[in-house]
DNA sequence: ATCCTAACTTGGACTTTGTCTAAGTCAATA
DNA sequence: TATTGACTTAGACAAAGTCCAAGTTAGGAT
């Protein structure tokens, strides 16, 4: 993750103190943070830190491909910082844990040609539902 | 979808015009209006229904296993009469169009026990992304 | 080292989407 | 046709996110 700070400077980005908070706050795996997570934890590091600020690098990091949108609940969209390597997700319907997964095969492939109504495809997201161990046996 | 009230009567359902209504607007193929969409349609056949009972409608619906929620942005659910042929989505990146397809193959299948995790997987739910006809060409 | 300036940040107002509640209305049964 | 509990309503409230004008600052220029 320290690559990213690097990379983002080699784009022309502003190094600021607020971006640093940010980028730090998302590293690690499996890391799936609404946007006010990220706030709360920023703000840990760098009580100043607004609001707006979280969402507009947020918002920068997802358009530059560093860090992955997803809605896994109709709730808040969260920031998942695995953008490097394809993964799917998967959602326990019981206490909402997220983890990263990857399915054999290319998900676009299972889409037959008189299926796509004249769409080019270029991707596709899975979620898959289940119940984590501890829910299962609650 | 003229069954569908039958169906929910015989549930205990009462048969209100608001129901009636929103069933009304829900009928038919690739239907994926947000909530505001339904009320908006709603009111223009009961002028005074109110956003509370839709969204309560809604929600009944979807609890009966009668109309799905869609989340394909991280924006305002998106509810889908289509519950009873299982199938999948294809958004459009430029215009927002949803489709409702069918891949080929059990997408759970696709997960190895390796990538569960100890989860009990029960489903999966896959968004594809492209470009409609249009949007391509322009 | 310091200055300059466009880029960045801030706080707060605002919007969108959705939930909740108290009071009024009505569908279905008797 | 009377009753009653389920349903509906308007509006307040909440959560998630966007927008803006004013203030601050990173980093190149001097």
């Amino acid at each position: 993750m320290s690559d990213l700070l690097e990379r983002l400077r080699g784009r022309g980005w502003r190094l600021t103190s607020q971006r640093r908070v940010v980028a730090e706050v998302l590293d690690g795996d499996h890391v799936h943070l609404t946007a006010d997570e990220v706030h709360a934890r920023a703000v840990a590091r760098l009580p100043e830190i607004s609001r707006a600020t979280v969402y507009n690098t947020l918002g920068e990091l997802v358009s530059l491909g560093e860090v992955l949108e997803v809605a896994t609940d109709g709730r808040a969209k969260r920031y998942d910082p695995n953008a490097h390597h394809a993964h799917q997700h998967l959602v326990c319907s019981g206490c909402g844990a997220i983890r990263d997964v990857r399915p054999e095969g290319d998900p676009v492939a299972a889409l037959p040609s008189t299926e796509r109504f004249g769409f080019t495809v270029t991707g596709a997201e899975i979620t898959y539902r289940g119940l984590c161990p501890d829910c299962t046996n609650a």
